[in-house]
DNA sequence: TTGCTCCTCACGTCACGTGAGGTGGC
DNA sequence: TTGCTCCTCACGTCACGTGAGGTGGC
């Protein structure tokens, strides 16, 4: 090998780690051909090219286009490259806000449904619960006494106005027990699991149970609720939380969804 | 709106923020169809089914191709939806991994070009420089009396074998300076700049010089820095590094390549 | 002759985007 | 009637991957 032999194609690709099929493509667009050509139209490469070859790799690695990098290798100074790297950063740093938003996504999402596999289904459960940050949406307008499911419905519809964002799971927060009690489908606000939010479902003693069905369906739930602090000497302290930890994403039958209803509480001292 | 009026396909579009065209898309290959399909085939939606497009647009978000975000939907529990949901945080987990990499690639392919514009090509210099990683290549064998790039090339393709990342900047490394001023052109070995390395180059005091020119053509760089060595009583204490800040990467012209040469120093004690 | 490599079409991939040309509804 | 929306082809995108069918070199 001293430089000035030429390679066949197949030699090239293995001696550059560059697929054959890239080679032709490459060759095609007219961003990298072979030193030469055969009078049997062979392809010939020579061993310098590997310099040049690899170089795309590089930039191809760094997700330019290939378009880019031929314009690139046209017409290239030191400060032009510069700059390109420089925007290739911000592309970079927007990928890597949208991966580290999926791992929230996907780290929520799986939370939930391993909360919803856990769950003891018939049983209240008198448990402490850790804070964890929300986004609350608006006020929801009950007009025409609709229910859950269609005032979610348009809440969906109007996330994006309010940068809700749906990919986190959405709960449904009842202002007081009482609403809950009487109008156990008609949540006072929606919310998003959203992680990166700013408001907070409190840290605290909280009642939990769970109601299977379709968005708005609580079962038999208020009245367990309301049942076990009576017997337990307890009374209601702050506003209801409902969160659907297995819904459409992960059940197919509606009538399976799996709603988490927490409530927090404290002794009641009347009753001592 | 009370969850069964239906939308045509403009309204379904703005309401759920997906684009007309995905949703012709989407019902095209079977994914997500309309509710029902009027007299004249127009494609109507009812208000619920912005649920079922939004799980697909979280999905999409995931970067879970449409086929399988299908298969999810006709076939899904909460087992198997963490199975999934964990099988692509180890696909994020990949893309992380790329994205720390190229940016790596960027800062160190950056701070190279920018060491280029600022060097002082016709001075030597005195200075302290920082340690920083490096991956060296194997002892390189001059049979044949090779050039240094006709070794660099065959370095270059043996580069995978040997671990090393060709997408950072190369160098060359001469055990000692007498290698280096008796053949300039033949390094004992190649190193990568790749800052993930284990091998590192030492920091210290070095006199620094730059030559422009193709791979291995170092000009009067040797004789001056023999020269400064002499004037300012110093001697040369370790090997000797050959960095191409700007190479094919940044410069068109091959003989405007520019190669930092930098040799660690200390006072020399016999001619005080 | 055999097995390998090379060639050039040409079509497939994926999730749409973009017209072209035509129809329906208010 | 006008302007808007809808429809269905059909082709383009990007960086190749995958045969098909044929030829060249040892």
């Amino acid at each position: 090998m001293n430089g000035t032999e030429l390679m066949t194609m197949k030699k090239f690709a293995e001696f550059s780690g560059v697929k054959t099929t890239s080679l032709r493509y490459y060759d095609e667009i007219g961003l990298f051909c072979p030193a030469q050509r055969g009078e049997n139209n062979y392809r010939y490469y020579s061993p310098q090219q590997i310099i040049t070859v690899n170089l795309i790799q590089t930039l191809t690695k760094l997700d330019i286009p290939l378009e880019q990098i031929g314009e690139m290798e046209r017409n290239r100074t030191p400060e032009k490259i510069m700059e390109m790297l420089i925007e290739q950063e911000e592309n970079l740093d927007r990928q890597l806000r949208h991966i580290r938003e999926c791992y929230t996504i996907i780290h929520t999402i799986t939370r939930m449904i391993q909360t919803g596999c856990a769950a003891k289904e018939t049983e209240i459960t008198d448990c402490e619960l850790r804070e964890f940050p929300v986004v609350m949406g608006p006020v929801n307008d009950f007009e025409n006494n609709q229910l859950f499911y269609e005032t979610f419905i348009r809440f969906c519809s109007e996330a994006e106005r309010q940068r809700i964002n749906l990919c986190y799971p959405i709960g449904g927060y009842f202002e007081s027990i009482d609403v809950f009690l009487e109008t156990p489908a008609q949540p006072t606000r929606f919310f998003s699991l959203d992680p990166t939010g700013t408001d907070k479902k409190a840290a605290g003693r909280y009642l939990v149970g769970y109601a299977r069905g379709y968005y708005g369906e609580m079962g038999d739930v208020p009245q367990r609720l309301t049942a076990y602090a009576r017997e337990h000497n307890l009374k209601f302290t702050g506003a209801l939380y409902v969160i659907y930890v297995h819904d459409e994403l992960s059940v197919k039958e509606t009538h399976r969804y799996l709603a988490q209803v927490s409530v927090p509480v404290a002794p009641d001292r009347k009753h001592r």
